[in-house]
Formats: structure tokens, sequence, C-alpha cells
DNA sequence: ATGAAGGCTCCAGTGACTGGAATGTCAAAT
DNA sequence: ATTTGACATTCCAGTCACTGGAGCCTTCAT
């Protein structure tokens, strides 16, 4: 399969299929025109990395990840250990994000928003 | 004022203030030796930015908000606006990690987390 | 034979810094 | 007067995970 219909089954676009062969998370054969040649294998791996992706974990996490998925002899423990310490990562994340939320919410509440220059969000961010 | 002390007034590091500088966000005189000379005006500066990073705008949007900030003829409407946008995205990327965290957290609840290989985390990344 | 579509590699850019090297300046201690 | 040490400067490279583009090659249909 050539490297277009791996992006569609996989969702990753193209250019990104590239980027992780160059960093070596894929290695799919080549063809005799030097074509990348994708088989089951390697859509699988892809698929992994997109759904390890797109709950967050980095390009090493995924590496890990990707070991542990291909090694029978794994411990459920290591894959468990890796996934609490990024879930304690997003959560950290989310915390952050939701003290500038209300912050910001509180700032925009007291600002009047007409044509007047006053302005309390600016006059905020001038106090130290 | 020497930069290390508008760092520590500022609370930003040193190369940080260097690299506003460097993009034009600030642009204090220099001394005949070529250092730079921190007046009132540039501190200001520097904590307005420190406070509009720390709730997450972009460096584009610290020069348009600095721009507002010293704009006497300002309309409050236009901050309000650039404010009401951010905290969009920041909500947005709430829902997301909110998302990723439930996900994450089912998963990992799944997991016995032993010795043994079976492991629900690999096998939903391996499914499409 | 021609043209479009798809493949390849390599280089550069993104955002917002951060680290390091090489060099210059200043104030205080010897 | 010199030396030391802290501080200043610039410039280059690296981070993370791609993304865009240039330039070239292969395949396939007309």
């Amino acid at each position: 399969m050539n490297i277009k219909q791996a992006a569609q089954e996989s969702g990753l676009p193209v250019k990104t299929i590239r980027y992780y062969d160059d960093i070596g998370l894929i290695n799919p054969p080549r063809d005799h025109n030097g074509y990348r040649d994708f088989r089951d294998n390697d859509l699988h791996k892809l698929t992994f990395v997109a759904q390890a992706r797109s709950l967050g974990f980095t390009i090493e996490d995924c590496r890990t990840l990707l070991a542990l998925y291909e090694d029978d002899a794994r411990e459920s423990a290591d894959v468990k250990r890796i996934a609490n310490q990024h879930l304690l990562e997003i959560k950290a994340k989310i915390a952050k994000l939701n003290t500038m939320s209300d912050t910001l919410s509180h700032l925009i509440n007291e600002c009047a928003g007409d044509s007047r220059p006053d302005c309390p969000i600016l006059d905020n961010f001038g106090k130290r």
C-alpha cells in the first residue's frame, strides 16, 4: 500500500507519516522504485501512534509504548505507569488553564467593552 | 537599571527579556557601554507582558495589547474582544484536555497494572 | 508523447524561548 | 596596577512535532 492510502486509513497526514519514518517510529519496507510499502503491521503502528498522540502522549512516549506493544513479555504495570504519569500532566495543564480562564473571565466581566479607553484588563496587566 | 535587576523586578528570565528586545516587544535605550538601561517605562512593559503571557496570550497578542495599553485613544471594546477570543481558545483547550483525561482515566482503570502483559490501554491504541 | 497525480528527499520555518560559546565591561580586592 | 569575578553583549544551535515548499522521479491514463 502506498503512503497516500496509509494516510487515509490511519487518519494521519502524508507528511506526518514520512516524519514518523524519518525519526524511526515506523520502518516500512521500500519497493523497487523507492516508494514506501505499508503492510498491516505498519498500518497498525500508525493507528497506534495516532491514538496515543490524540491523547497527548509525546513522540518519545509513543516510542516507548510501541516497544511495549510489540513486546510479548511486557508487564502491563509499565504501561500503566506511563499512562498515569501522562494523566497527571494533563490534569496539571487543566488546572493551570482553569486558573487562567477564571482570572480572564473575571477581568472580562469588569470591562465595559465600549468606546471609552478605561479598561480593567489593561489596568490589571500594568500592575505588578 | 541593568538587565539583571529588570529580570528580578519583572519576574522574567534575563534571556527572555533579551528575546523580547530582539523581537521588538520592548526597546530599552543603551548606555555608553552597550548595556540596556531599563527605566520605569520599560519595566512597566515587561510586567505587562509577563502578566499577559501568564494568562496564555501569544506574543503577537501581547504586541497588540501593548499598543492598546500605550494608546490613550483606545477603545476598551478592542481589548475586550481580544480577551474574549483568547478565553474561547482557553476553554477549547480545557475541553480537549478534559476529553483526553476522561478517556485516559477510563483506560487506566481498566488496566490491571501488574506483571502480566494484558493491557487494555495498548489494546485500545491498536484499535482503529 | 504528454500531462496529471503521486512518490521521493532535503531545506526552512513555526512559537517562545533556552543553553552555550566567545567576547567585552565594570567594580572590588589584592 | 592587576587580577578576579560577576555581569553584560552577540550569535548560533536546539527544543517539539510537525508543515510547507522546491526540485526531481515514477506511474498511469489519455
